[in-house]
DNA sequence: CCCATCCACTCGTCCGATCAAGTGGACTGC
DNA sequence: GCAGTCCACTTGATCGGACGAGTGGATGGG
């Protein structure tokens, strides 16, 4: 009786064994792995196939071949330890859940800079979507989403019942739309009209505010999201590799 | 007479000639780049030259292959843009250059955020390289490093005179020393007690604050430097592709 | 001791061939 | 009209082979 379960192709494999193998510390950072040579006879596959299980490992950043000299173990990358994408986490959010309340739902004149990152006049009419999120029941996030009128048409996205799941998949479900890159804008601000209230802060208290755009693979400007976190309950982190 | 000129690889001249056209305008985002062996015929290589380029595009993000159907062009890709690396701008940062001043220098006890990113007990003894870059008059950033003093050490890290190259550099050619990542963790608070005079700023301002740390190869934290920035004049930018 | 040469080993590039797997359109039969 | 089949075209995976280029150690000669 054949095996119905899906099989990873062999370069697939060498990369989970060689990984697996430096996780474990069977390779440690530093150390030199076996050669192309000795990889062919070990896994019993063609050379092509091993180098491009290395390639493949190097352009992640768990080793770095070099020329002449062998494959050397960097360990675990950079980009692999857990980075924070506020903008893509709070569109993966789904409302309808506890700890998240739903504060505002309407059609809005664009603020300014919201109108700036959409290439929009300033003013021009926007479906707006404003909720909290609290976490121990301290409010630790207001989101507001702006979309143009023509993106919210025919969605739930001017209606005031939470959504079941986040904003991305609803726009991918019910206009399939996909979200190629999100770009964001970090500042430092003091909180506006109703952010006191909403955020349960001062008003000299300091905030951390993110507009963020969301694109589509043309990298048109789709909709602008707002988070806005209190300064002194929040870090965001980032961690990136430095080329040579 | 034959050139001494660097020749690149075949692929890698697939792949400059691809990304031209596409930067060009020639293949479209949404347009269909011509089969492979289509592209074998045109750049006279095999097969699997020709794979490798288009691979090699898919991975930067130009691309993106279908099993098939073909490749597509996705256009520029997010990562291509211009993102701000506020940690690492910093170390690039020659201090004996015009807009740049030297503010402190000296050995003092680690604060607790730093002596808790570095690892160190609270208290303990680091080398503090502190200095303010100011844009059209205006200061900028007030940038503070943190050594260990053993990595201070045999370096002009202690010294009060404007290094002539960054921080990363000296490093990397007085200690043969290699930072390969840093992580950033961004807060909003106060200015402390000189970061008004620095800065010029009011005590109630709110700043963005950027606690870095330079890792080497192993993930050991070599060094902290934190980077204050007025909030009403920054903004921090970030794009990222966003995963299916 | 120092320098040049050689050699075994290493990775880098490239090729052709083969088979597998997926796509979309045309065609045929019901 | 719809479903199934076929076919040309597409990318995905794998192999073996050849040559190039770089590394580091051993060896021999001055």
């Amino acid at each position: 009786m054949p095996s119905l379960e899906f099989e990873p192709p062999k370069y697939a494999r060498v990369v989970l064994e060689l990984r697996r193998r430096i996780e474990e510390g069977q390779y440690p950072p530093g150390s030199m792995l076996p050669s192309e040579s000795q990889l062919v006879r070990e896994f019993a596959v063609g050379r092509t196939t091993v180098v491009r299980a290395l390639q493949m490992l190097q352009q992640e950043g768990w080793i770095v071949r070099e020329h002449g000299r062998g494959s050397f173990v960097k360990g675990r990358p950079a980009s692999e330890r857990e980075v924070t994408r506020p903008g893509l986490a709070v569109l993966d959010q789904p409302e309808a859940r506890d700890g998240v309340s739903l504060v505002q739902v309407g059609t809005v004149p664009a603020p300014s800079p919201v109108a700036a990152v959409l290439g929009l006049a300033e003013g021009a009419s926007l479906v707006m979507r404003r909720w909290v999120s609290t976490r121990d029941g301290i409010p630790s996030e207001l989101v507001t989403c702006w979309f143009p009128p023509e993106l919210a048409y025919g969605t739930d996205l001017g209606s005031d019942s939470p959504l079941p799941v986040g904003v991305r998949a609803h726009l991918r479900s019910v206009r399939q739309l996909r979200i190629d890159h999100i770009a964001e804008r970090l500042t430092a601000r003091l909180p506006d009209a109703d952010e006191p209230t909403l955020l349960q802060v001062g008003s000299s208290d300091p905030l951390l505010s993110i507009l963020a755009t969301a694109h589509d693979a043309t990298d048109a400007a789709l909709f602008a999201v707002e988070i806005v976190m209190p300064g002194t309950l929040h870090e965001l982190e980032d961690v990136y590799s430095v080329p040579d």
